[in-house]
DNA sequence: CTAAAACCTGTGAGCTACTCACAGGTCAAA
DNA sequence: TTTGACCTGTGAGTAGCTCACAGGTTTTAG
């Protein structure tokens, strides 16, 4: 039962305590409930939208105390939707850039490698550019 | 001579084979000539655009053996080009999306979890989300 | 009834591109 | 000469899976 989920990712998220099947006694095998596909599902949507596994973690185990996790959810939700924005950001100036540089490519020769050069194309390729795809 | 480079970098990239110091036989420590250095600052630029490491190899090993790395760099660029783009359209749809979910849930309430829902805020999240941010 | 196929188990490694920790050798300044 | 700053290689950790492996179980076809 994966719900189209790899059943390695089942098993993961299993391991590190998103989920917590019983076990068949007679074979050991894991008995994934009703509840259980709720929360792989819950944890696969919340994936989807950028939460990470200690944060869904989190979630789940509010759930489980019987507090709303709601709250917090507003709250990462938001931080991750500002995290989305810089991103995009970030992408639409590297295109900008990357734009810009290939139509200056036009006019530039390939050039065999010198022994000074690598590659004029990327060598000359300036600007400070504020990392490619991390945290800030 | 880090030049602005993490040195563990840069004793990562030798071990990667992108540098080839010589050694200093008295104390086997590396020596970075210029041609290193050329090969540093041509390999972080190259990641600044989105070149992975076996790429950047690729490059400097043809640059090495005196074949013009050039329009093979153009053709990565370009395809590097169009990866940012997809990123960037993914991740506006993503934004476009919880944009909607946070003024959606502006009406909904904070529900305590009752065995049935974990949280409605995201349970309700549908329509397919393309994958949050690797290859298609 | 049996043998093969299919699925389950836990453990451990591999992916990317670094980054950091550790133990020990080397070297320059005070 | 001692202190501190550097250098060395090795190995582990990061996130979130994914896959490989060896062995046990269950289902299915014949």
């Amino acid at each position: 039962m994966g719900a189209g989920v790899n059943p390695d990712t089942v098993r993961f998220y299993t391991r590190e305590g998103l989920l917590k099947p019983a076990r068949n006694p007679d074979n050991n095998y894991q008995l994934y409930d009703a509840e259980d596909l709720r929360r792989l599902r819950f944890a696969r949507k919340a994936r989807q939208l950028g939460f990470s596994l200690p944060e869904i973690r989190q979630i789940l185990e509010q759930a489980e105390d019987d507090h709303s996790p709601c709250p917090m959810v507003r709250d990462v939700f938001q931080q991750r939707l500002a995290e989305v924005e810089r991103e995009i950001a970030e992408l639409q100036q590297l295109r900008n850039r990357m734009n810009a540089a290939l139509s200056a490519w036009q006019d530039m020769p390939d050039g065999t490698p010198d022994g000074h050069t690598i590659c004029q194309l990327i060598e000359h390729w300036d600007e400070a550019v504020p990392e490619t795809g991390k945290k800030e």
